[in-house]
DNA sequence: GATGAATGAGGCTTCATTCAT
DNA sequence: AATGAATGAAGCCTCATTCAT
């Protein structure tokens, strides 16, 4: 993961990996059939690893409006203790693999994504926005993904408050 | 540019290029130094045709909040009706070029673009939310972006009526 | 055998052999020194089963003709029964193990082989045409593994009278 | 041609090709697709020299015989004359193509080669055995091949007079 | 004696770049 | 100025063999 979100896929050959890893070339096929798969299962290990993040100290049953400012703050957290983890989540999603996932998420039959969920009852509720559902997440994600980026990169600095009030910024653009 | 925006930089093999392009391999060398430059200098000229884009019919004077919707508006609607172009854009800012591009444009002495003068005048009048511009930008471009590659691959579609209402989204999360 | 007779001396790696054969890939190494071995060894244990399916029911004492028609007919009996030993024996012979192999039976002082004393005593008897013996096993066993191997891959489909008449025409062949 | 024929497919890596070829590993690339591209269109280029060397002198007209004992002759010859040739040839039969080749030619709607042509016409005339053409072909070539492979190996030696003889004796075993 | 993870040399192929024509 | 054949480093992957357990 190291590697990648350093230098991109096609910056971090086999070798370098094995080299990373304190291995011989050969042995990460013993545990990855080649590196598409390596990439794919790294990725979904990170997606649990975020999914974890983000429950943790959920607010299960209060208002939709703490949940979703709950999501956004530890997502954000979440980032910003591991850059490495999002520079190689934005190199995954931009990559043919990243589509293909989306796709997946988006018509496959999986349950719902905890995000869908609330935006789903903030509908009902008439508290959020009547917006199709990549719309909501484009007004939650794109801004915290490129908050995050530009943090890591070092363009701005991410404190407490300003992540506080850029979920907040998010809030407006979702609710009604 | 299509190519890139097809296959991604690694690829569209030189040669594929020359090819598209109608003349050999070794004469590209002539007019570009090397790969970095020909899809630096590509960038380069796109990014001046999106000004162009933006700036075409632009409500100089008018309040704040209808500059920027327009620009929201044409930015959308430019990408929408050159897809090729929102992809190439899209390879070239999830790369060290793309970061480097980007520090450059935050921390160089460049004219402030037109984005930036309209954040800095709607936030002079107290119109728009205190926040460091790279983190308005993020609101701003973010969830567009966003919206139109989930619209060129086919997520969602958008229409005029749509466009508006993300582009009224965004104005909410940066206004006051 | 099974392996090798399927995919070739390089389609078959000791893992899969080792799977195959239900151990583990370094306790092959305990039984044969190196691959090189293993398939040398294979053969050898396989040229004398062929021996001994020729040798079964040898009309010894009876005319040269009927031991010749005898053999032939038993080979391609067993080749047509061990289609896997037979595209074994082909991949072996067409290699450099084969080409040493068959030097060796050439010219190495090793006991002659019943068809060889076949050959002498048809010549001795002014029965078989006096060719060098490597033409009268060309002239025999050439067509005999052709036959076989078209029948194998179904280009062709012999049965006994089919058989019969190979084994005469190649009696025609080497007989005065 | 020659390192296939000497060292096989899997024992003449495309860097020694190049080598011999006196070019660089990627230059073979620019002539043929692949490995196994290389490999056909080489084979297909030995076949059409091989059949000019048959045809060479061809006593067309002249009885079945003769037309028989023609191209048995000229074909040992020219492999006699091309070592190289031959075993490439051998490598190549003995292999995947080499099997997908016979069955096209076998069941394939080309048309008919100028062997077949001698097999059905003798048959016609009654003159060669009534056995399925794949048969009158492996009581012809077996032994003819492996005739040439046991001279080139040098394991005996072919003079004017003892391709005759072998010609005549395949002859023997083909005709009624 | 058996295991099987680890090794790393070596195979095929791609592609940015050069340079003689 | 244009060409495009040639280059060769570098990438991914396989597999015979070893050796600590």
């Amino acid at each position: 993961m190291e590697l990648i979100a350093e230098h991109g896929f096609h910056g971090a050959p086999m070798a370098m990996v094995a080299e990373r890893a304190g291995v011989a070339a050969g042995t990460i096929y013993r545990y990855f059939e080649n590196k598409d798969v390596l990439i794919c299962d790294t990725y979904a290990q990170l997606e649990e690893q975020i999914l974890g993040a983000i429950m943790a100290g959920y607010p299960e049953g209060r208002p939709i409006r703490e949940c979703y400012l709950h999501i956004c703050s530890r997502l954000v957290h979440y980032f910003l203790s591991s850059p490495m983890e999002f520079r190689f989540l934005e190199q995954f999603h931009n990559s043919p693999y990243g589509v293909a996932h989306r796709r997946d998420k988006l018509f496959g039959n999986k349950e719902k994504s905890i995000v869908m969920t609330v935006f789903e009852e903030g509908q009902g509720q008439q508290i959020i926005k009547d917006l199709p559902l990549p719309i909501l997440c484009a007004l939650t994600f794109g801004p915290l993904a490129d908050a995050c980026r530009d943090h890591i990169l070092q363009f701005i600095a991410l404190d407490e408050a300003l992540i506080d009030r850029i979920a907040e910024a998010c809030w407006d653009a979702v609710r009604r």
